[in-house]
RNA sequence: GGGAAUUUAGCUCAGUUGGUUCAGAGCAUCUGUCUUACAAACAGAGGGUCACUGGUUCGAAUCCAGUAAUUCCCACCA
């Protein structure tokens, strides 16, 4: 048989890959198994693969395929999402780049131009999944602003608007006066920048001379100011409760009010409130309930509320301010003063806070159930400390702004009735007319009456139905996939988005269907370079996967991954990790060259054989029991920890060395249908990790009938370890292990058979493992004696010793002083154990069982002192 | 400013209800080996005051308090 010596994984990944497709082995439909269901967090539909999407949805095939294995009828739904704001960014972008602005073009265009984008560069990243192997049901592929999933967005938000869940309310947005829109908080990017701290005087209504001075660094604002806010405990503005100050220039008067969010050593603290034009102050004269001057127009002029001003750039009316307050004697001072400022991503204007009206959702009761359900334990997020996180935004969540000033997306159904300053909110526009109708008595209005809000949804307001919908849980309530799949199994996600998107996932299945939309919530890691910086392109610390796919196989792309992300800790990526991974499937691929390459003779099995196989099968079965508890408890890390070194240590380096047959001789047949039978249980656990290789070895390991598949499962179940067997065989290696390290520390090689003296109190051990010693540890003949014989090198295992014939190598003054050492430990060790033994307090309150073991230690100090004593009297 | 965490070997991390499977794993390092499955390997070895200081306890990596450093999220810096 010629195997190449090295793996060569892109050979068969592509060929495993179409095989599986072919077979409909991800396919999944109703049926009478149990269900285990995972609904991918859909990427951007235009974003390509990067390092977060490979662990993350390295993560949620491991459990499907493993799940499938297992027997569940396991779904995996890919998708995307339409990711308005991003996507919307890149067309805008891509359009600039052909030199077309967006404001040139109708929103017919601009959506034709968009979905033109999605259309070429759409799916890209669902198709590079399918090179890491991602086993999804790709007939269930959906997309946020398909048909029917934007009709279920839009049917939610009219029924939340029916249950009165929704209203339009003023709220603070970011106001790009260049691009004349308001833009994301995602965005605006905040840049320190150089300008001055403004000392200004205000007037005291009603005493003349008096004033008080507030420090800002937007004195232009000061044409919208409507109070003066000192904290109410700040002793030095005590006299200032009840008056009222005059704005200068404007000389309008306003409340001097008193508000804790006075911060009392910042500036004088004193603060200038302008509600109209700065988030803070907007909150503050809510609750003061402030009137609002806006002074500024779309274009960041100076409105007709600046009176004198009005028309000035935003800009230049600050500088004239300036001057016209020096020059009235109202400046105190300025000092240079950096501070955060707001510039469009877009257009690099300073942003503009500024009130507009937006439709907001009401969170208070609609929360209440998700953050029961989580307090609860019917979801859980793992790991549980990101519980007290959740659990703080929920208890103080606030209403959530739906609309965003953007074309790509959900347009949000509200139609404004002309010249009425009425609205209707309808599904479409023919019923959007008949409610119109209704609603202002006139049956022959026209649809040309009725204009659409021009805004669209917030991303996640499509996203937070993802797992319902995917099954047509909202325009299709009661379908038997939706009663079948849902409530979905499994989420595995990002912490970044446990707010935006994983809190209003729940409240969504909550509302909605009743019922939550998934059980577990496996929060990952974000994946870092090295430095523990994140990746991102501008610093070019991010690999393609795709290369990496190609340089060292997906299976060994996904090992290295694992190997390094417990849940919710941060991966630092370095591509030694990979190769980790890779090593491993090339290991793995030279196990099967060896044993792929051995021939079944018609004899029966050797003691050696029986030996190995009896403890293969046994540390397989404790190992399956392990991964097992490790899957329940989403310790992916772990699990694939455990199964390396089940691969690697226990099959690989002690099972395979135990049985390989020595000058080519053929093996028991019996022996090699166990070997074959444990080399395929042992590619069971690891197919999860590593589908692509696993599946080449068990298909090439025996004959199989077309169309079946290690992917397709099931597994095959195992009993309860030997634990007597692997406690024995535990005994042998490390006596292996010890008699290995004092031949090499002698320098008596490997090579030639030595016979082995023995202590011991379990000899019958030492004489039914004899083979493994032989065969492992160089060992010819065994004997048993009371002490140490002469020229030999001993080392101790547990409680017995071991000696080798060491001849002139043989060292009396060396034994005696590793013998004294030892004797010296144990005495120490002894004395501990005595005093603990010897404290009354320790006896009387520690629990029995402890008090027991240390019983136990100090018989068992004392009879291995027994023997050190005895070995080192032998020696004279 | 509000909230959540983290600190154990050179690196990344385990360490469940305080008690010999409590000081562990993988990688890296060092020393030997091309031993005919694999040098992407094999056989060995070294390496930690469990951040610091106090406290509780018969007993603390583990519980409590304080200190220091680091990270993330939210809100924002007049």
């Amino acid at each position: 048989m010629a195997i190449s010596k090295n793996y060569t994984p892109s050979e068969i990944e592509d060929k495993w890959y179409a095989a599986w497709i072919e077979a409909g082995a991800f396919r999944s439909v109703p049926d009478h198994r149990p269900a285990y269901t995972i609904t991918i967090p859909p990427p951007n539909v235009t974003g390509i693969l990067h390092m977060g999407h490979i662990l993350n949805n390295t993560i949620q095939d491991v459990l499907i395929r493993r799940k499938r294995m297992e027997g569940y009828n396991a779904c995996w739904v890919p998708g995307t999402d339409h990711a308005s704001i991003a996507t919307e960014a890149k067309v805008v972008r891509m359009l600039a780049e052909q030199g077309i602005r967006k404001s040139d073009l109708t929103r017919e265009e601009f959506l034709r131009h968009s979905f033109e984008w999605k259309e070429t560069y759409g799916g890209i990243i669902l198709r590079q999944l399918r090179k890491l192997g991602a086993s999804c049901d790709w007939e269930r592929t959906h997309f946020t602003m398909d048909e029917e999933y934007s009709r279920a967005v839009i049917e939610c938000f009219c029924e939340l608007y029916r249950q009165g869940l929704i209203y339009r309310g003023k709220r603070m947005v970011n106001w790009d006066p260049q691009a004349q829109t308001a833009v994301s908080d995602e965005e605006v990017i905040h840049r320190e920048t150089q300008g001055f701290l403004y000392h200004i005087r205000y007037a005291i209504e009603g005493a003349p001379g008096e004033y008080v001075v507030i420090a800002t660094t937007r004195p232009e604002t000061l044409l919208g100011d409507t109070a003066v806010a000192i904290h109410p405990e700040d002793p030095r503005y005590t006299h200032l409760h009840g008056r009222r100050a005059l704005v200068p220039l404007a000389g309008r008067s306003v409340p001097i009010i008193l508000d804790a969010y006075v911060d009392r050593e910042f500036g004088t603290g004193c603060l200038k409130v302008t509600p109209a034009h700065d988030m803070n102050d907007a909150e503050i004269g809510l609750r003061h309930g402030l009137e609002v001057v806006d002074m500024m127009t779309d274009e960041g002029r100076v409105s007709e509320a600046g009176g004198a001003y009005a028309g000035l750039d935003r800009f230049e009316a600050r500088k004239q301010i300036v001057r016209d307050l020096e020059a009235q004697g109202l400046l105190e001072r300025q000092e240079p003063y950096t501070h955060s400022v707001g510039y469009s991503e877009r257009t690099n204007a300073v942003i503009e806070p500024r009130r507009s009206l937006q439709w907001f959702l009401k969170m208070q009761d609609l929360s209440r159930p998700a953050l029961d359900a989580v307090n609860s334990g019917e979801v859980n997020l793992i790991p549980g400390r990101f519980l007290s996180t959740y659990r703080h935004w929920l208890e103080h969540v606030r209403d959530w702004c739906l609309s965003r000033q953007l074309w790509w997306g959900h347009r949000i159904p509200a139609y404004y009735i002309a010249g009425t300053g009425q609205y209707v909110v309808a599904p479409d526009a023919a019923s959007a007319l008949e409610a119109a109708r209704e609603l202002t008595g006139n049956p022959d209005l026209q649809a040309s009456s009725l204009e659409q809000d021009p805004d669209v949804l917030d991303t996640w307001a499509s996203s937070w139905l993802w797992p319902v919908q995917v099954f047509q849980g909202i325009t299709r309530p009661g379908n038997p996939d939706f009663s079948y799949y849902y409530p979905t199994s499994d989420l595995v996600t990002a912490p970044e988005i446990l707010f935006f998107w994983v809190a209003r996932m729940i409240i969504a299945g909550y509302h909605f269907t009743g019922k939550k939309p998934f059980t577990n919530v496996y929060l990952t890691g974000i994946v870092r370079d090295d430095q523990r910086r994140k990746m991102s392109k501008q610093l070019g610390n991010s690999p393609d996967p795709l290369d990496l796919i190609a340089k060292h196989g997906a299976d060994g792309v996904r090992v290295g991954m694992l190997l390094a992300s417990p849940a919710g800790n941060d991966l630092l990526y370095k591509e030694s990790l990979i190769e980790q991974g890779r090593n491993f499937a090339n290991k793995l691929w030279n196990a099967y060259r060896l044993v792929g390459g051995w021939q079944g003779a018609d004899r029966e099995p050797g003691e050696l054989e029986l030996l190995a196989a009896d403890w293969m099968r046994a540390r397989l079965a404790q190992a399956a029991q392990e991964l097992e508890d490790l899957f329940g408890k989403f310790r992916i890390a772990d699990a694939v920890m455990a199964v390396y070194k089940l691969t690697w240590d226990d099959f690989c380096s002690w099972f395979l060395e135990m049985i390989k047959p020595a000058g080519g001789q053929p093996l028991s047949a019996a022996t090699l249908e166990a070997v074959t039978s444990l080399f395929e249980g042992v590619l069971e656990l690891l197919h999860p990790f590593m589908p692509f290789v696993t599946e080449e070895i068990w298909q090439g390991l025996r004959e199989r009938e077309a169309g079946v598949f290690l992917t397709c499962g099931p597994m095959r179940t195992h009993g309860a370890p030997d634990t007597a067997c692997l406690e024995d065989m535990a005994l042998i290696q490390e006596t292996v292990t010890a008699l290995r390290a004092l031949r090499s520390e002698k320098g008596l090689g490997l090579k030639d058979a030595l016979p082995l003296s023995v202590i011991t109190e379990t000899p019958d051990l030492f004489r039914r493992y004899l083979p493994v010693l032989q065969k492992l540890a160089g060992i010819g003949g065994l004997e048993f004696v009371q002490s140490q014989p002469a020229r030999s090198a001993g080392v101790r295992v547990r409680t017995s010793e071991c000696f080798l014939p060491a001849g002139e190598l043989a060292d009396a003054e060396e034994e005696r002083s590793k013998l004294l050492k030892e004797i010296e430990y144990t005495e120490g060790f002894l004395r501990s154990v005595l005093g603990k033994l010897e404290n009354e307090r320790f006896v009387s309150s520690a629990p029995a069982q402890v008090v027991e073991n240390e019983r136990r230690k100090r018989a068992d100090a004392e009879a291995k002192l027994d023997l050190l004593r005895r070995s080192l009297a032998a020696l004279g």
